[in-house]
RNA sequence: GGCGCAUUCGUCUAGUGGUUUAGGACAUCGGCCUCUCACGCCGAAAACAGGGGUUCAAUUCCCCUAUGCGCUACCA
């Protein structure tokens, strides 16, 4: 379609924005919500800029990498409404998009800074550095690599070549002097070189470290912003002096705040952190979801809460984003996931139901016609007081089923008069006369009862609701007995006598 | 420990050198509605981390301290 156009209208369309920004997860395991915070951000400022969007797979640690994470990461992302334009599945000009694909890309950028002396071959073993490590920290000297192998004279370099010794490639990092970047949301931010290690660039298993990758992607794939988690910032010095090396301009970084779990503290699997898709499961919608990560750390600059992906698309801007690091209150999430399941047609609603209420098996197959149209009734009873889908589970369950017990707290609130069976024999044989059981005769018949017997309505309701449902609490009794029907009503009151009487 | 980032109600946040008795939302508490539970409505309580500056004036600018968080791997 784009293309169509284009070729009408070639002389008046604006020239596509530059701006090109990537989210690049490592398939290590499930999405969590933090990086999907970053993804959405990511997407939320491309598109906002009529930018591009870039999915890119960052797989360079096999020993991290877990079978099947990308397909995780897929769909968590399309769950949540964050399409790429570039990236695994959808291609582009700038592939492959995943980083395992690319080591020959590396090798040869990592060689090219051996070559113009910015970098060098390590042949220190993994256990020379951990004990330089640990001889470090017990003399209580910052631990950083020696630079050992950074001054091997050139015979030396040739003895462990020919030795086959195993090496990885590190960068040299200037010794003096300090490295500024501009952080979008921070401003300035300067690190002394000093502080800054030789920082490992290729593994000796060949692939690159984030640092080199990144670096070398970003700049091949023209990312114009990198939108990062701030916990990258002490890395971007490091990143801005590979740039340098290169002779590459640098992106703009805009380092995101992080997600806090509801304490405060960083939010990990134990405190709270759980995969995106897991909210799915809990019963949240995506739309939800999407709006209130977005209002956790934007704002729209006004009182506005609930927000469509459009609205907030359209006026979304990174000065509105707030550096501080936000804590995940899942309260407030599940009252705004409550106010989308209230707008939500009840038809869209049935869609996003059913499933559960298969797995429940309360119903089978897809429903149609006449018991469509108690489903629908049902979940308009539902709705309202509904937070999660799966409210609807449990609070569904007695419109499928006889209850087979009766609430607690209920019966000794509603059932512990001597009284009650009688009452609940007398309110049967009213409710056994009706031709038309709805919920206006219902009522008039409920009501008439009592008054005839000078009781209030609720010395009726309230035990009845208990008989008929097996709770205390739920939806209006007239329109709840509606739906299930004279048949169903009568026979759960009796029923329920039998069980008050022994 | 070193380096870096951050700091407005419990939580998410708005806000400005004087217009602020610091606004909104969730949660909490109280009330209304009512057959219950929700929903909805009304109301209450609740914050500028502390100390120094700069200034006629600082929650807003600067510095220090405190606290929190991050990084400090051949992980990202």
């Amino acid at each position: 379609m784009r293309c169509v156009f284009n070729h009408h209208f070639k002389m008046t369309v604006p020239p596509m924005s530059e701006i090109r920004v990537r989210f690049a997860p490592s398939p290590t395991g499930y999405l969590h919500i933090g990086n999907a915070r970053s993804a959405l951000f990511a997407w939320l400022f491309a598109r906002a800029n009529k930018g591009t969007f870039i999915l890119r797979i960052e797989d360079t640690d096999r020993k991290r990498y877990v079978q099947g994470a990308e397909q995780v990461i897929y769909e968590s992302l399309r769950w949540l409404g964050l399409d790429w334009d570039e990236g695994p599945e959808v291609g582009g000009d700038y592939g492959p998009y995943v980083q395992s694909q690319r080591t020959d890309i590396y090798r040869q950028a990592a060689e090219a800074l051996i070559e113009s002396g910015h970098a060098y071959r390590c042949y220190c073993t993994p256990e020379r550095l951990a004990a330089l490590r640990e001889e470090q920290q017990r003399r209580k000297e910052n631990s950083q690599y020696d630079r050992h192998c950074r001054h091997l004279t050139e015979e030396e370099r040739a003895v462990y070549e020919q030795a086959g010794k195993p090496s990885v490639v590190r960068f040299k990092t200037p010794l003096e002097g300090a490295t500024t970047f501009h952080d979008y949301l921070r401003g300035d931010v300067t690190f002394e070189n000093a502080g800054l290690d030789d920082l490992v660039l290729l593994k000796s298993d060949g692939y690159p470290t984030y640092h080199l990758a990144n670096v070398v992607d970003d700049h091949r794939m023209k990312i114009t912003h990198v939108l990062r988690a701030d916990e990258w910032i002490s890395s971007t010095p490091r990143h801005v002096l590979l740039y340098r090396a290169f002779g590459w301009e640098p992106p703009k970084f805009v380092h995101l705040p992080m997600i806090l779990s509801p304490d405060g503290g960083k939010l990990s699997k134990r405190r709270g952190a759980v995969s995106l898709l897991e909210y799915r499961d809990r019963g949240y919608l995506p739309e939800a979801v999407f709006n209130f990560l977005a209002l956790l750390g934007w704002s729209p600059g006004d009182d506005r809460e609930k927000m469509s992906v459009e609205e907030i698309v359209s006026v979304f801007t990174l000065d509105r984003m707030s550096p501080k690091g936000a804590a995940f209150d899942e309260t407030k999430l599940e009252w705004l996931n409550g106010q989308y399941i209230h707008e939500l047609s009840t038809e869209d609603l049935l869609n996003r139901v059913a499933p559960l209420w298969r797995d429940a098996g309360f119903i089978e197959g897809d429903e149609m016609g006449a018991e469509r149209d108690r489903l629908l009734s049902i979940l308009t009873l539902l709705k309202e007081r509904a937070r999660r889908l799966t409210d609807f589970v449990e609070g569904a369950r007695y419109f499928f089923e006889d209850p087979q017990e009766y609430e607690e707290k209920g019966r000794r609130k509603h059932w512990k008069k001597p009284d009650v069976g009688e009452r609940l024999n007398a309110l049967k044989d009213r409710l056994e006369t009706l031709d038309v059981f709805n919920e206006e005769h219902l009522e008039t018949a409920l009501r008439g009862l009592a008054e005839e017997r000078g009781i209030s309505a609720a010395k009726l309701i309230h035990p009845a609701r208990l008989a008929i449902s097996g709770r205390s609490f739920g939806p209006g009794f007239f329109e709840m007995m509606e739906v299930l029907g004279k048949e169903t009503v009568l026979r759960r009151l009796d029923r329920a006598m039998r069980v008050l009487i022994s």
